[in-house]
DNA sequence: ATCTTTTATCGTAATATTGCAATATAATAA
DNA sequence: TTATTATATTGCAATATTACGATAAAAGAT
């Protein structure tokens, strides 16, 4: 075979992972910090900003858009793309809930495994 | 071409982009989610606990020793795996960090374009 | 030494991702 | 209408990921 078996797996852990796959690029993570950087965020922007060709950058933000990272509207011939803070919000306490369970399994006496 | 262009993006990026690639699929967001969940933790019950075969589930947890996101010590026959706190505060201050710029940027006049 | 248990590695097929040239689309400007 | 500008889509080659059977390796038990 060769495809994910995601069928497999509960729909929040394939929600988390489809999350994650979407800033497993260092292009998505690097155009993620700049629409926080900048005011106005206007795709052109980002083409001048990374060093890929514009179908590559149009296609990262594609993916972005498909994971509700970031949300695109369009703006006379441009289109204003920015970050949708409900999924950033999602991630986050996905990770404060690891951390959460992490530092009660650390204070519990018989988990000292590792 | 085909491979990813990660040279040409920064440290930071490209290391954040790993992390996020080692959590990008359901199985190993769920071996993490398993490994909180446990107090005891060796691999074997990994591999009764996840739809998937042992040779697939080792794999899968090279790629998370890798990122160092897990730890694995040798324990007799078997090898204890345990979550490595530092990798997933690593990740928590990248999300609560976008929070932050998020909070500043929604709070200003000037940055309401989507 | 041989068996058993647990985990890792190899080899390989199926599928997914990455990147970009070429081209298409959509909206405004001249 | 014909540019021009900004973004999307198509098609394809290069590479990476996923999954697993077969097999190896390591350690303890008999």
């Amino acid at each position: 075979m060769g495809a994910s078996k995601s069928e497999s797996f509960s729909a929040e852990h394939n929600e988390m992972a489809t999350l994650f796959k979407a800033m497993s690029h260092p292009a998505r993570v690097a155009i993620v910090e700049y629409l926080l950087s900048v005011d106005t965020c206007i795709c052109g922007d980002i083409v001048n900003e990374l060093p890929l060709a514009q179908p590559t950058i149009s296609q990262h933000l594609k993916e972005l858009k498909n994971a509700n990272i970031i949300k695109g509207t369009i703006e006379g011939t441009a289109i204003c793309y920015c970050i949708n803070p409900e999924t950033i919000q999602k991630i986050e306490k996905h990770f404060s809930s690891i951390t959460f369970q992490l530092k009660n399994k650390l204070n519990s006496s018989n988990s000292n495994c590792c």
